[in-house]
RNA sequence: GGGCGUUUAGCUCAGCGGUAGAGCACUCGGUUUACACCCGAGCGGUCGCUGGUUCGAUCCCAGUAGCGCCCACCA
């Protein structure tokens, strides 16, 4: 037996077990296995774009919990781990930090050094890169943060294998998102289109309706004086003046009779003097403004509606960089001096300037009126989205297609939710799909479209017959590789061809993390043992993204869901209650710190008291509480050794009925925690656990330890018992706090606790008290229980001692509870430093008399 | 505008048809040799509000308010 430290401490254990655990291989998966004995869990690769957020950590600590639980419950646990390094949010790490931004138009400079900026005013340029250069910063960029995210993991103890991790950009994802976009192109499921899409100005790409969201922003209404054919004025309220020269049209609701003389004539815009009619469409609203609309290509989605289904001409005058294109447009160049006042400007800029040129031309009724309102932004910009017209690749989602749609949605309504009201989420996404998933990306740091073009003699590309390379050229770098039949020199040349410029949205690689880490495509014996997988734990916030996607991709590719069951954690809170954002972060509650303040084991504590979608305070109070566990599971179980025979206890004592009741109440507390966890309710389980813990310290244990010492018959039995009672809850506690549980289970025991059996139904437990008497009467623990603090209580109202001497404990009572205290009284006794104990039934409730030398306290 | 969650002791949260629970905080007490990063005892709540169902409601139903999240076509 090891030996057990004078002075059991909790630091420093992360170090130790963490270490020792990659030494032996604890957590690595055996792929012998059979699909029945796996449980795989489709971990959440986290973005690669700095620290690791405390919520993050929060919501791992909760699946890890799980994880173990399996693993001690007998399945051998497919637990790999990921990060997600391919995407916007790794770019744009890489520009803040570095000061650079990519331009494809630029050679490559091998020997090129660029090291982090300190800090980088506004106002300076960031220093311009080749797309190579690029992306070798970024790779660079994310091997540093993944070496701080693994280790940020292993010392909170996440369970994983590492030799199974895996990044959504390297070469085994590319090949994985290639392939299955392949797949879904052959099926008609993957499809080229060219239209209005949403547009961030600032990063210069297409974005999904996924990554959207609005945002209430100021702005103003400004109410145009449009003119009618005879010259009167017609007021036009509009929120985005500055796209007046990109006007078509004027709506109208067709039932609204104050403009039925309007439609069908024509307006002239003021300033432009551009005529433009005036159509009626359903979606226009009376109420909105003055009824009338001016219809912008493109100021919002509804104008891209109005466009679409009134045939309008397209009139772009805002360019992709968010600015008024220079040149004046065809259809105002009678206007050219006032379209000239804008030309270049942005958006906010041009705005300002146009009310100017109005307010001076008297075009303008009144003054603008300020009003917030909600606002598209792409959810990691700054700036509103535009629309642009633009060539992209969609997947089918269900959003045209009802069939497809009502598919998805028998297939969430199969899936096992955690919690369940988290369903209705993904039932509100589906139900209000309004696009095909839009998944290219005008990026650099992504997965490319495995595509080329042929160019015709006049140099301009076959869209619509793209050259596909063969499966076992995957990954393909089309800016790079040359398509099967041409010569690099053909590259860009008429009758050559082109590679497709565009990277997949982060989406489009991480839907398919199944397929990834399940070795889809590569490793089909993996496949098959691990996959469908058992659990997807993830964020509520993407639900919309990565629950959706990843479940259209199995649809898609296996007609099957991805996984059996989805666990969804809830959010984090500032102690003020206040949702802490990614983007604002909060310093104060790094979690190294608080490792290193309260330990892993006390900040797991805190992160699994929380249970699935609720959402939790940092609570600084909690993870002390776990850490003072942790404590207790140190001391009580040096204790407890120390009390137990060199050679262990004797396995064939017949148990007291104080020290049998003790272990069936804990085989309750076992077999209830068990049952827990099989429904993925850490939280109970672990409260379970921490209530009986508590009793098995402060009562049982006082009440057993003299026996145990031998200063009374049944000494043997008092072993037995401490030592069953020792070993369930260091199990019990495993999942919860690992280090601590390692730690005292080493310290007497042969391998690790974490693949020890998870003490439940059929444990060694189980088997021993069925060896024993059967129970009957009342439960000797509760009573002895209630009893001994009814004597604790009259020391304390005496301002004694707990060791004080009692002369005398007297207990009445009903009969039943009266025999359950005569079959613990030697412990009693013992406990409470009594002389003697005495019984004597009689009365209803139990009462326990306390005689001191010099008085009695009833209790 | 639609959906979902939440509202219980000063704080953080359990409970969910049958006399309100935990931890923290607070008060008081304790040299108990496993633990002072400890131990013991105690104070503290008309369970958001209004109706209804029921012998009985914190728990079920309806409505209502505050808070939070998700979704929604920016005139």
């Amino acid at each position: 037996m090891p030996e057990i430290p004078e002075r059991p401490s909790l630091d420093g254990l992360e170090a130790t077990w963490s270490a020792e655990w990659e030494r032996s291989g604890v957590f690595r998966f055996d792929r012998t296995k059979t699909r029945a004995e796996v449980y795989s869990i489709d971990t959440p690769p986290p973005t690669v774009s700095g620290q690791l957020h405390l919520g993050t950590v929060f919501g791992y600590v909760q699946v890890d919990a799980m994880a173990r639980y399996r693993r001690m419950s007998g399945r051998e646990v497919f637990y790999p781990m990921g990060w997600d390094d391919n995407g916007l949010p790794t770019e744009r790490r890489v520009e803040n930090l570095y000061g650079v931004r990519c331009n494809p138009t630029l050679p490559y400079e091998p020997d090129l050094h660029i090291e982090p900026v300190e800090r980088r005013s506004r106002s300076e340029r960031p220093r311009e890169v080749s797309r190579r250069n690029f992306l070798e910063l970024c790779e660079r960029q994310t091997a540093i943060d993944e070496a701080g995210f693994e280790s940020l993991f292993r010392t909170v103890g996440l369970s994983v294998d590492w030799q199974t991790n895996y990044t959504t950009i390297s070469a085994q994802s590319r090949r994985v998102a290639q392939q299955a976009f392949l797949n879904n192109f052959r099926r008609g499921d993957a499809y080229l289109s060219h239209a209005p899409t949403l547009w961030d100005v600032d990063f210069q790409t297409a974005v999904a309706q996924a990554e959207v969201e609005d945002r209430a922003t100021k702005s103003a209404y400004v109410r145009l004086l449009f003119r009618a054919a005879d010259g009167s004025p017609v007021e036009i309220d509009t929120t985005r003046p500055e796209l007046l020269p990109a006007c078509a049209a004027v709506v109208v609701s067709p039932e609204d009779e104050r403009y039925q003389h309007l439609i069908g004539t024509e307006l002239r815009t003021p300033l432009f003097d551009v005529a433009v009619p005036v159509r009626a469409h359903r979606l226009a609203e009376r109420d909105k403004g003055t009824g009338l609309a001016m219809v912008c290509t493109f100021g919002d989605t509804t104008d891209v509606t109005w466009w679409r289904e009134l045939g309008l001409p397209l009139r772009v005058v805002l360019g992709r960089n968010g600015r008024f294109q220079q040149e004046t447009p065809e259809w105002l160049v009678k206007a050219d001096a006032a379209y000239q006042e804008v030309a270049g400007k942005t958006v906010f800029s041009a705005r300002a300037r146009l009310v100017e040129l109005l307010a001076e031309h008297g075009d303008i009724a009144g003054e603008p009126r300020p009003i917030e309102h909600p606002v598209k932004y792409y959810e990691k910009g700054d700036r509103p989205l535009e629309i642009v017209s633009s060539r992209q690749w969609y997947i089918r989602n269900g959003a045209e297609d009802e069939s497809l749609r009502a598919r998805m949605q028998a297939n969430a309504d199969a899936l096992v939710w955690h919690p369940e009201f988290m369903r209705a989420r993904l039932k509100n996404w589906t139900d209000g799909l309004n696009s095909d998933w839009l998944i290219s990306r005008q990026r650099f740091f992504g997965v490319p479209f495995p595509v080329w073009y042929s160019l015709a003699a006049d140099g301009e590309p076959d869209w619509d017959n793209p050259i596909l390379p063969q499966p076992e050229q995957l990954p393909v770098d089309p800016q790079a590789d040359t398509p099967d039949g041409y010569t690099p020199a053909q590259r860009g040349e008429p009758n050559g061809f082109i590679g497709d410029p565009d990277v997949m949205d982060t989406w489009a690689t991480s839907s398919l993390s199944p397929q990834i880490v399940c070795g889809w495509g590569r490793d089909e014996e993996l496949f098959s043992r691990t996959f469908p997988m058992d659990l997807r734990p993830q964020g509520p916030e993407i639900i919309r993204t990565w629950t959706f996607s990843t479940m259209l991709r199995s649809l898609l590719e296996f007609d099957r869901l991805p996984w059996g069951s989805i666990s969804i954690n809830g959010w984090i809170l500032d102690p003020d209650r206040k949702k802490i954002s990614k983007s604002k972060g909060n310093a104060k509650d790094q979690p190294a710190d608080l490792i290193a303040e309260f330990g892993a084991d006390g900040l797991r504590y805190w992160a699994c008291h929380a249970g699935q979608g609720v959402d939790t305070a940092i609570d600084r109070g909690q993870m002390k509480v776990g850490r003072r566990l942790a404590t207790k599971l140190l001391n009580v179980s040096r204790f407890v050794l120390g009390l137990l025979p060199e050679a262990g206890a004797d396995h064939q004592t017949t148990l007291t009925p104080l020290d049998l009741a003790m272990l069936r109440q804990l085989h309750a507390v076992a077999v209830q925690a068990e049952a827990d966890f099989e429904r993925n309710d850490y939280r109970r389980s672990l409260e379970g656990a921490e209530n009986f813990f508590w009793k098995f310290c402060d009562d049982y244990v006082e009440l057993v330890k003299a026996r145990a010492y031998g200063e009374a018959d049944g000494q043997a039995s008092a072993h037995l018992a401490l030592e069953y009672g020792l070993s369930v809850l260091q199990r019990l506690f495993a999942p919860f706090l690992p280090f601590v549980c390692e730690e005292v289970w080493s310290w007497w025991q042969p391998g690790s606790v974490h693949r020890a059996d998870f003490p439940g139904a059929n444990s060694d437990l189980a088997r021993l008290l069925a060896s024993q008497q059967p129970a009957t009467g009342a439960d000797v623990l509760d009573v002895a229980c209630e009893t001994v603090r009814a004597i604790r209580r009259a020391k304390t109202q005496r301002q004694l001692s707990m060791r004080a001497a009692v002369s005398a404990i007297q207990v009445t009572g009903p009969a039943e509870l009266v025999a359950a205290v005569e079959l613990a009284s030697v412990d009693l006794r013992l406990a409470g430093a009594a002389a003697e104990v005495g019984t004597a039934a009689g009365g209803t409730e139990l009462q326990v008399e306390v005689e001191f030398d010099g008085g009695v306290h009833t209790a």
